[in-house]
DNA sequence: GTCTATAACCGGATAGAC
DNA sequence: GTCTATCCGGTTATAGAC
Protein backbone atom coordinates (compact mmCIF):
# COMPACT_ATOMS: atom_id res chain seq x y z
CA UNK A 1 0.00 0.00 0.00
CA UNK A 2 2.81 2.25 -0.24
CA UNK A 3 3.05 4.82 -3.43
CA UNK A 4 5.08 1.84 -5.17
CA UNK A 5 1.78 0.53 -6.43
CA UNK A 6 1.33 3.12 -8.36
CA UNK A 7 5.03 3.89 -9.61
CA UNK A 8 5.13 0.39 -10.64
CA UNK A 9 2.18 0.16 -12.55
CA UNK A 10 3.32 3.15 -14.91
CA UNK A 11 2.62 2.49 -18.41
CA UNK A 12 5.57 2.56 -20.49
CA UNK A 13 6.18 6.13 -20.94
CA UNK A 14 5.96 5.95 -24.56
CA UNK A 15 3.57 3.45 -25.28
CA UNK A 16 1.21 5.63 -26.33
CA UNK A 17 -1.66 4.35 -25.26
CA UNK A 18 -4.03 2.41 -27.55
CA UNK A 19 -1.48 2.89 -30.19
CA UNK A 20 0.96 0.96 -32.98
CA UNK A 21 2.80 -1.21 -30.63
CA UNK A 22 6.03 -2.52 -33.11
CA UNK A 23 8.81 -4.84 -33.35
CA UNK A 24 12.11 -4.13 -32.54
CA UNK A 25 13.46 -1.72 -34.89
CA UNK A 26 9.93 0.13 -35.54
CA UNK A 27 10.20 0.97 -31.22
CA UNK A 28 13.08 2.81 -32.02
CA UNK A 29 11.67 4.38 -35.09
CA UNK A 30 8.81 5.57 -33.30
CA UNK A 31 10.80 7.00 -30.74
CA UNK A 32 12.82 8.91 -32.59
CA UNK A 33 9.74 10.49 -33.89
CA UNK A 34 8.68 11.73 -30.90
CA UNK A 35 11.69 12.80 -29.58
CA UNK A 36 11.88 14.87 -32.35
CA UNK A 37 8.59 16.66 -32.16
CA UNK A 38 8.95 17.09 -28.12
CA UNK A 39 11.82 18.76 -29.39
CA UNK A 40 10.74 20.98 -31.76
CA UNK A 41 6.81 21.96 -30.07
CA UNK A 42 9.64 23.20 -27.27
CA UNK A 43 11.62 25.32 -29.83
CA UNK A 44 8.86 26.35 -32.14
CA UNK A 45 5.36 25.68 -30.36
CA UNK A 46 3.02 23.32 -31.64
CA UNK A 47 1.26 25.50 -34.42
CA UNK A 48 4.62 26.43 -36.34
CA UNK A 49 6.07 23.01 -36.34
CA UNK A 50 4.21 20.65 -39.29
CA UNK A 51 4.26 17.33 -39.52
CA UNK A 52 6.46 17.49 -42.65
CA UNK A 53 9.59 19.18 -40.97
CA UNK A 54 8.66 16.42 -37.97
CA UNK A 55 9.74 13.27 -40.62
CA UNK A 56 12.42 15.27 -42.45
CA UNK A 57 14.15 15.79 -39.15
CA UNK A 58 13.33 12.54 -38.08
CA UNK A 59 14.41 10.92 -40.95
CA UNK A 60 11.86 9.75 -41.82
CA UNK A 61 8.45 10.54 -44.68
CA UNK A 62 5.76 11.87 -44.11
CA UNK A 63 3.42 9.29 -44.82
CA UNK A 64 5.98 6.86 -42.64
CA UNK A 65 5.24 9.62 -39.71
CA UNK A 66 1.52 8.81 -39.53
CA UNK A 67 2.19 5.58 -39.76
CA UNK A 68 3.16 5.42 -36.32
CA UNK A 69 1.05 8.56 -35.17
CA UNK A 70 -2.81 8.66 -35.95
CA UNK A 71 -2.36 12.37 -36.20
CA UNK A 72 -0.71 15.45 -34.95
CA UNK A 73 -2.39 15.28 -31.49
CA UNK A 74 -1.60 12.04 -30.99
CA UNK A 75 1.54 13.02 -30.69
CA UNK A 76 1.00 14.92 -27.51
CA UNK A 77 -0.89 12.15 -26.38
CA UNK A 78 2.34 10.37 -26.23
CA UNK A 79 3.35 13.28 -24.51
CA UNK A 80 1.32 13.50 -21.70
CA UNK A 81 2.64 9.63 -21.12
CA UNK A 82 6.27 10.49 -21.20
CA UNK A 83 5.91 13.34 -18.87
CA UNK A 84 3.14 11.55 -16.48
CA UNK A 85 6.04 8.92 -15.89
CA UNK A 86 8.23 11.55 -14.93
CA UNK A 87 5.66 13.22 -12.54
CA UNK A 88 5.16 9.79 -11.13
CA UNK A 89 8.40 8.95 -10.16
CA UNK A 90 9.00 12.69 -8.69
CA UNK A 91 5.84 11.99 -7.01
CA UNK A 92 7.64 8.94 -5.10
CA UNK A 93 10.16 10.61 -2.59
CA UNK A 94 7.45 13.03 -1.98
CA UNK A 95 4.22 10.58 -0.76
CA UNK A 96 7.10 8.09 1.09
CA UNK A 97 7.98 11.24 3.17
CA UNK A 98 5.17 13.39 3.59
CA UNK A 99 1.82 12.16 5.78
CA UNK A 100 -0.55 15.33 5.92
CA UNK A 101 -3.24 16.04 3.37
CA UNK A 102 -2.01 19.24 2.92
CA UNK A 103 1.78 18.92 1.99
CA UNK A 104 0.84 15.24 0.22
CA UNK A 105 -1.21 17.11 -2.08
CA UNK A 106 1.11 20.35 -2.34
CA UNK A 107 4.22 18.47 -3.27
CA UNK A 108 2.41 16.33 -6.24
CA UNK A 109 1.19 19.12 -7.66
CA UNK A 110 4.26 20.84 -7.14
CA UNK A 111 6.01 18.36 -8.59
CA UNK A 112 3.25 18.16 -11.76
CA UNK A 113 4.71 22.05 -12.26
CA UNK A 114 8.06 21.18 -12.15
CA UNK A 115 7.85 18.39 -14.53
CA UNK A 116 5.40 20.85 -17.50
CA UNK A 117 7.90 23.32 -16.76
CA UNK A 118 10.46 23.38 -20.05
CA UNK A 119 6.90 22.93 -21.72
CA UNK A 120 5.48 26.08 -20.54
CA UNK A 121 5.47 27.70 -24.06
CA UNK A 122 3.31 25.08 -25.46
CA UNK A 123 0.82 24.31 -22.81
CA UNK A 124 -1.54 26.69 -24.47
CA UNK A 125 -2.45 23.99 -26.81
CA UNK A 126 -2.75 21.35 -24.06
CA UNK A 127 -5.55 23.13 -23.32
CA UNK A 128 -7.20 24.34 -26.65
CA UNK A 129 -7.25 20.24 -27.52
CA UNK A 130 -7.84 18.90 -24.11
CA UNK A 131 -11.04 20.63 -24.51
CA UNK A 132 -12.69 19.32 -27.77
CA UNK A 133 -15.09 16.98 -26.58
CA UNK A 134 -14.25 14.72 -30.00
CA UNK A 135 -10.48 14.88 -29.49
CA UNK A 136 -7.94 11.96 -28.79
CA UNK A 137 -6.72 14.19 -25.79
CA UNK A 138 -9.90 14.89 -23.47
CA UNK A 139 -9.35 13.44 -20.46
CA UNK A 140 -12.59 11.07 -20.52
CA UNK A 141 -11.61 10.02 -23.95
CA UNK A 142 -10.72 6.13 -24.50
CA UNK A 143 -7.63 6.87 -25.29
CA UNK A 144 -6.66 9.03 -22.32
CA UNK A 145 -7.43 6.13 -20.18
CA UNK A 146 -4.35 4.50 -18.90
CA UNK A 147 -3.03 8.14 -18.01
CA UNK A 148 -6.30 8.70 -16.23
CA UNK A 149 -6.37 6.06 -14.41
CA UNK A 150 -2.91 6.31 -13.07
CA UNK A 151 -3.60 9.30 -12.26
CA UNK A 152 -6.30 8.75 -10.38
CA UNK A 153 -4.56 5.95 -8.59
CA UNK A 154 -2.43 9.11 -7.68
CA UNK A 155 -4.68 10.85 -6.13
CA UNK A 156 -6.10 8.48 -4.58
CA UNK A 157 -2.36 7.58 -2.73
CA UNK A 158 -2.47 11.07 -1.93
CA UNK A 159 -5.57 11.13 0.46
CA UNK A 160 -5.27 7.82 1.89
CA UNK A 161 -1.71 7.99 2.70
CA UNK A 162 -2.38 11.15 4.67
CA UNK A 163 -3.58 11.83 8.05
CA UNK A 164 -6.22 14.43 7.04
CA UNK A 165 -6.54 15.57 10.11
CA UNK A 166 -3.72 18.38 10.61
CA UNK A 167 -4.81 21.75 9.55
CA UNK A 168 8.40 27.36 -11.54
CA UNK A 169 6.91 29.97 -12.04
CA UNK A 170 6.63 31.75 -8.57
CA UNK A 171 3.11 32.87 -9.47
CA UNK A 172 1.69 29.19 -10.54
CA UNK A 173 3.86 27.83 -7.54
CA UNK A 174 2.17 30.73 -4.93
CA UNK A 175 -1.38 29.58 -6.58
CA UNK A 176 -0.41 25.91 -5.67
CA UNK A 177 0.35 26.65 -2.36
CA UNK A 178 -2.34 29.36 -1.74
CA UNK A 179 -4.96 27.33 -3.42
CA UNK A 180 -4.12 23.94 -1.19
CA UNK A 181 -3.91 25.94 1.74
CA UNK A 182 -8.04 26.71 1.39
CA UNK A 183 -8.89 23.55 0.31
CA UNK A 184 -7.54 21.48 3.21
CA UNK A 185 -8.95 24.15 5.67
CA UNK A 186 -12.27 24.06 3.91
CA UNK A 187 -12.63 20.30 3.66
CA UNK A 188 -12.00 20.16 7.40
CA UNK A 189 -14.28 22.63 7.88
CA UNK A 190 -17.15 21.41 5.93
CA UNK A 191 -17.18 18.50 8.74
CA UNK A 192 -18.50 20.78 11.07
CA UNK A 193 -22.67 20.43 11.22
CA UNK A 194 -22.81 24.48 10.69
CA UNK A 195 -22.10 23.17 7.31
CA UNK A 196 -24.26 20.31 7.14
CA UNK A 197 -27.13 21.38 5.04
CA UNK A 198 -25.22 22.88 2.59
CA UNK A 199 -23.03 19.87 1.98
CA UNK A 200 -25.67 18.02 1.60
CA UNK A 201 -27.57 20.22 -1.04
CA UNK A 202 -24.25 19.86 -2.89
CA UNK A 203 -23.65 16.04 -2.80
CA UNK A 204 -27.30 15.77 -4.11
CA UNK A 205 -27.24 18.28 -7.11
CA UNK A 206 -23.95 15.85 -7.73
CA UNK A 207 -26.01 12.50 -7.02
CA UNK A 208 -28.41 13.95 -8.97
CA UNK A 209 -26.80 14.63 -12.00
CA UNK A 210 -25.14 11.41 -11.93
CA UNK A 211 -28.40 9.98 -12.10
CA UNK B 1 -29.63 52.41 -13.32
CA UNK B 2 -32.43 49.90 -14.07
CA UNK B 3 -31.09 47.50 -16.42
CA UNK B 4 -32.01 49.50 -19.46
CA UNK B 5 -28.61 50.81 -19.10
CA UNK B 6 -26.74 47.20 -20.40
CA UNK B 7 -29.45 46.44 -22.67
CA UNK B 8 -29.74 49.29 -23.98
CA UNK B 9 -26.11 49.64 -24.59
CA UNK B 10 -25.92 46.75 -26.78
CA UNK B 11 -23.21 46.87 -29.60
CA UNK B 12 -25.40 46.01 -32.56
CA UNK B 13 -25.52 42.14 -33.08
CA UNK B 14 -23.06 41.35 -35.95
CA UNK B 15 -20.94 44.60 -35.81
CA UNK B 16 -18.06 41.47 -35.18
CA UNK B 17 -16.08 43.30 -33.19
CA UNK B 18 -12.86 44.87 -34.28
CA UNK B 19 -14.05 43.93 -38.01
CA UNK B 20 -14.38 45.77 -41.37
CA UNK B 21 -18.01 48.01 -40.81
CA UNK B 22 -19.38 48.34 -44.58
CA UNK B 23 -21.47 50.28 -47.21
CA UNK B 24 -24.99 49.93 -47.33
CA UNK B 25 -24.95 46.24 -49.66
CA UNK B 26 -22.33 45.08 -48.20
CA UNK B 27 -23.74 45.17 -44.79
CA UNK B 28 -26.37 42.56 -46.24
CA UNK B 29 -23.65 40.43 -47.81
CA UNK B 30 -21.99 40.13 -44.48
CA UNK B 31 -25.19 39.23 -42.82
CA UNK B 32 -25.98 36.90 -45.38
CA UNK B 33 -22.45 34.86 -44.93
CA UNK B 34 -22.89 34.83 -41.14
CA UNK B 35 -26.71 33.53 -41.75
CA UNK B 36 -25.63 30.65 -43.91
CA UNK B 37 -22.87 29.78 -41.58
CA UNK B 38 -24.69 29.90 -38.66
CA UNK B 39 -27.20 27.55 -39.84
CA UNK B 40 -24.89 25.10 -41.27
CA UNK B 41 -23.07 25.31 -38.22
CA UNK B 42 -26.37 24.04 -36.61
CA UNK B 43 -27.18 21.68 -39.51
CA UNK B 44 -23.55 19.46 -40.07
CA UNK B 45 -21.50 20.85 -36.93
CA UNK B 46 -18.20 23.19 -37.26
CA UNK B 47 -15.63 20.70 -38.47
CA UNK B 48 -18.04 19.60 -41.13
CA UNK B 49 -18.91 22.79 -42.36
CA UNK B 50 -16.12 24.23 -45.18
CA UNK B 51 -15.68 28.26 -46.14
CA UNK B 52 -15.76 26.62 -49.44
CA UNK B 53 -19.10 25.79 -48.64
CA UNK B 54 -20.55 28.33 -46.93
CA UNK B 55 -19.19 30.61 -49.28
CA UNK B 56 -21.14 28.82 -52.08
CA UNK B 57 -24.66 28.50 -50.32
CA UNK B 58 -24.43 32.14 -49.43
CA UNK B 59 -23.59 32.68 -53.47
CA UNK B 60 -20.40 34.61 -53.17
CA UNK B 61 -16.87 33.14 -53.92
CA UNK B 62 -15.01 31.85 -51.36
CA UNK B 63 -12.14 35.05 -51.47
CA UNK B 64 -15.40 37.49 -50.76
CA UNK B 65 -16.39 35.35 -47.64
CA UNK B 66 -12.76 36.00 -46.34
CA UNK B 67 -13.31 39.73 -47.37
CA UNK B 68 -15.71 39.82 -44.40
CA UNK B 69 -14.39 37.56 -42.12
CA UNK B 70 -11.03 37.32 -41.44
CA UNK B 71 -11.04 33.80 -40.93
CA UNK B 72 -13.54 30.47 -39.66
CA UNK B 73 -13.20 31.21 -36.16
CA UNK B 74 -13.83 35.22 -36.56
CA UNK B 75 -17.30 33.43 -37.55
CA UNK B 76 -17.53 32.17 -33.95
CA UNK B 77 -17.17 35.53 -32.31
CA UNK B 78 -19.87 37.01 -34.90
CA UNK B 79 -22.11 34.22 -32.99
CA UNK B 80 -20.99 34.98 -29.60
CA UNK B 81 -22.22 38.79 -30.79
CA UNK B 82 -25.21 37.56 -31.55
CA UNK B 83 -26.43 34.96 -29.17
CA UNK B 84 -25.40 37.96 -26.86
CA UNK B 85 -27.94 40.09 -27.72
CA UNK B 86 -30.42 37.55 -27.93
CA UNK B 87 -29.32 36.87 -24.40
CA UNK B 88 -29.65 40.67 -23.17
CA UNK B 89 -32.82 40.86 -24.23
CA UNK B 90 -34.07 37.70 -22.73
CA UNK B 91 -32.54 39.32 -19.36
CA UNK B 92 -34.54 42.31 -19.17
CA UNK B 93 -37.97 41.22 -17.95
CA UNK B 94 -35.69 39.43 -15.73
CA UNK B 95 -33.97 41.70 -13.96
CA UNK B 96 -36.73 44.27 -13.91
CA UNK B 97 -39.12 41.67 -12.02
CA UNK B 98 -36.50 39.79 -9.51
CA UNK B 99 -34.92 41.36 -6.73
CA UNK B 100 -33.25 38.37 -5.13
CA UNK B 101 -29.24 37.91 -5.94
CA UNK B 102 -30.62 33.96 -6.34
CA UNK B 103 -33.57 34.77 -8.57
CA UNK B 104 -31.61 37.46 -10.66
CA UNK B 105 -28.70 35.30 -11.33
CA UNK B 106 -30.78 32.02 -11.70
CA UNK B 107 -32.91 34.20 -14.70
CA UNK B 108 -29.56 35.67 -16.10
CA UNK B 109 -27.95 32.02 -16.35
CA UNK B 110 -30.92 30.00 -17.52
CA UNK B 111 -32.00 32.73 -20.06
CA UNK B 112 -28.10 31.97 -21.40
CA UNK B 113 -28.75 28.18 -21.40
CA UNK B 114 -32.51 29.00 -23.67
CA UNK B 115 -30.44 31.28 -26.01
CA UNK B 116 -27.58 28.89 -26.14
CA UNK B 117 -29.54 25.49 -27.12
CA UNK B 118 -30.44 25.33 -31.03
CA UNK B 119 -26.28 25.40 -30.97
CA UNK B 120 -25.83 22.70 -28.34
CA UNK B 121 -24.52 20.65 -31.01
CA UNK B 122 -21.74 22.83 -31.80
CA UNK B 123 -20.95 24.44 -28.37
CA UNK B 124 -17.85 21.76 -28.02
CA UNK B 125 -16.07 23.81 -30.50
CA UNK B 126 -16.52 26.80 -28.79
CA UNK B 127 -14.75 25.47 -25.68
CA UNK B 128 -12.35 24.21 -27.75
CA UNK B 129 -11.16 27.55 -29.62
CA UNK B 130 -11.93 29.72 -27.15
CA UNK B 131 -9.78 27.75 -24.64
CA UNK B 132 -6.73 28.99 -27.34
CA UNK B 133 -5.00 32.02 -25.51
CA UNK B 134 -3.77 32.94 -29.37
CA UNK B 135 -7.50 32.62 -30.25
CA UNK B 136 -9.50 35.79 -30.74
CA UNK B 137 -12.10 33.97 -29.29
CA UNK B 138 -10.46 33.66 -25.96
CA UNK B 139 -12.42 35.59 -23.54
CA UNK B 140 -9.54 37.87 -22.92
CA UNK B 141 -8.73 38.42 -26.58
CA UNK B 142 -9.06 42.09 -27.96
CA UNK B 143 -11.31 41.19 -30.38
CA UNK B 144 -13.79 39.92 -27.46
CA UNK B 145 -13.41 42.89 -25.57
CA UNK B 146 -17.19 44.27 -26.59
CA UNK B 147 -18.91 41.57 -25.61
CA UNK B 148 -16.93 40.65 -22.42
CA UNK B 149 -17.73 44.43 -20.73
CA UNK B 150 -20.87 43.78 -21.84
CA UNK B 151 -21.20 40.70 -20.01
CA UNK B 152 -19.26 41.75 -16.78
CA UNK B 153 -21.91 44.78 -17.21
CA UNK B 154 -24.87 42.80 -17.20
CA UNK B 155 -23.58 40.46 -14.09
CA UNK B 156 -22.46 43.86 -12.09
CA UNK B 157 -26.48 44.53 -12.42
CA UNK B 158 -27.12 40.81 -11.22
CA UNK B 159 -25.37 41.89 -8.34
CA UNK B 160 -26.26 45.38 -7.83
CA UNK B 161 -29.65 45.39 -8.78
CA UNK B 162 -30.12 42.21 -5.93
CA UNK B 163 -30.54 42.75 -2.07
CA UNK B 164 -28.64 40.04 -1.49
CA UNK B 165 -29.65 38.72 1.87
CA UNK B 166 -32.59 36.39 0.97
CA UNK B 167 -31.45 32.77 1.26
CA UNK B 168 -33.06 23.24 -21.59
CA UNK B 169 -31.35 20.75 -21.54
CA UNK B 170 -32.56 19.11 -18.17
CA UNK B 171 -29.47 18.42 -16.42
CA UNK B 172 -27.71 21.92 -17.39
CA UNK B 173 -30.88 23.71 -15.84
CA UNK B 174 -30.65 21.68 -12.69
CA UNK B 175 -27.11 22.03 -12.43
CA UNK B 176 -27.67 26.01 -12.99
CA UNK B 177 -30.45 25.61 -10.12
CA UNK B 178 -28.37 23.88 -7.78
CA UNK B 179 -25.24 25.49 -8.15
CA UNK B 180 -26.84 29.15 -7.77
CA UNK B 181 -28.65 27.84 -4.30
CA UNK B 182 -24.88 26.90 -3.54
CA UNK B 183 -23.08 30.27 -4.72
CA UNK B 184 -26.09 32.36 -3.03
CA UNK B 185 -25.43 30.30 0.33
CA UNK B 186 -21.97 30.12 0.52
CA UNK B 187 -21.74 33.65 -0.41
CA UNK B 188 -24.25 34.19 3.04
CA UNK B 189 -22.41 32.14 4.98
CA UNK B 190 -18.56 33.63 3.48
CA UNK B 191 -19.77 36.48 6.22
CA UNK B 192 -20.47 34.75 9.49
CA UNK B 193 -17.32 35.28 11.70
CA UNK B 194 -16.03 31.55 11.59
CA UNK B 195 -15.36 31.93 8.05
CA UNK B 196 -13.36 35.28 8.15
CA UNK B 197 -9.96 33.89 8.48
CA UNK B 198 -10.45 31.41 5.33
CA UNK B 199 -12.08 34.52 3.73
CA UNK B 200 -9.08 36.54 4.39
CA UNK B 201 -6.61 34.16 3.29
CA UNK B 202 -8.73 33.63 -0.15
CA UNK B 203 -8.71 37.49 -0.64
CA UNK B 204 -5.01 37.87 0.08
CA UNK B 205 -4.10 35.14 -2.35
CA UNK B 206 -5.80 36.67 -5.29
CA UNK B 207 -4.81 40.07 -3.93
CA UNK B 208 -1.18 38.21 -4.34
CA UNK B 209 -1.70 37.15 -7.87
CA UNK B 210 -2.56 40.27 -9.24
CA UNK B 211 0.21 42.08 -7.62
C1' DG C 1 -12.31 53.27 -51.56
C1' DT C 2 -15.67 49.24 -51.52
C1' DC C 3 -16.54 44.84 -53.20
C1' DT C 4 -15.90 40.54 -55.78
C1' DA C 5 -13.60 36.74 -58.07
C1' DT C 6 -9.85 33.43 -59.53
C1' DA C 7 -5.72 31.07 -58.60
C1' DA C 8 -2.51 29.60 -55.73
C1' DC C 9 -0.13 28.19 -51.19
C1' DC C 10 0.40 25.46 -47.21
C1' DG C 11 -0.14 21.86 -44.01
C1' DG C 12 -2.80 17.89 -42.07
C1' DA C 13 -4.28 13.56 -43.59
C1' DT C 14 -4.96 9.34 -46.76
C1' DA C 15 -4.21 5.75 -50.67
C1' DG C 16 -1.76 2.61 -52.37
C1' DA C 17 2.64 0.83 -54.50
C1' DC C 18 6.98 -1.28 -53.02
C1' DG D 1 7.48 -0.46 -42.51
C1' DT D 2 8.46 2.71 -45.75
C1' DC D 3 7.74 5.63 -49.52
C1' DT D 4 5.40 8.79 -53.24
C1' DA D 5 1.47 10.98 -54.89
C1' DT D 6 -2.69 13.14 -53.87
C1' DC D 7 -6.69 14.95 -51.54
C1' DC D 8 -8.89 18.39 -48.91
C1' DG D 9 -9.78 22.61 -46.56
C1' DG D 10 -8.16 27.04 -44.33
C1' DT D 11 -5.93 30.95 -45.87
C1' DT D 12 -3.60 34.42 -48.93
C1' DA D 13 -2.24 37.00 -53.18
C1' DT D 14 -3.81 39.52 -56.47
C1' DA D 15 -6.31 41.42 -60.13
C1' DG D 16 -10.06 43.71 -61.58
C1' DA D 17 -15.19 45.50 -61.29
C1' DC D 18 -18.27 48.79 -59.26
Amino acid sequence: MSESSVVAGAVSPDAAPGETPATARGELTRARILDTALDLFRERGYDDTTMRVIAARAGVSLGNAYYYFRSKEHLIQAFYGRTHAEHLAACGPVLERERTFRNRLRGVMVAKLDTLEPYHRFAGILFKTAADPASPLHPLSEASRPVREEATALFREVVEGSTLTSAGRARSRRLVDGSVGLIDRLVAISKLPLLGRIRRQGMQLVRELEG
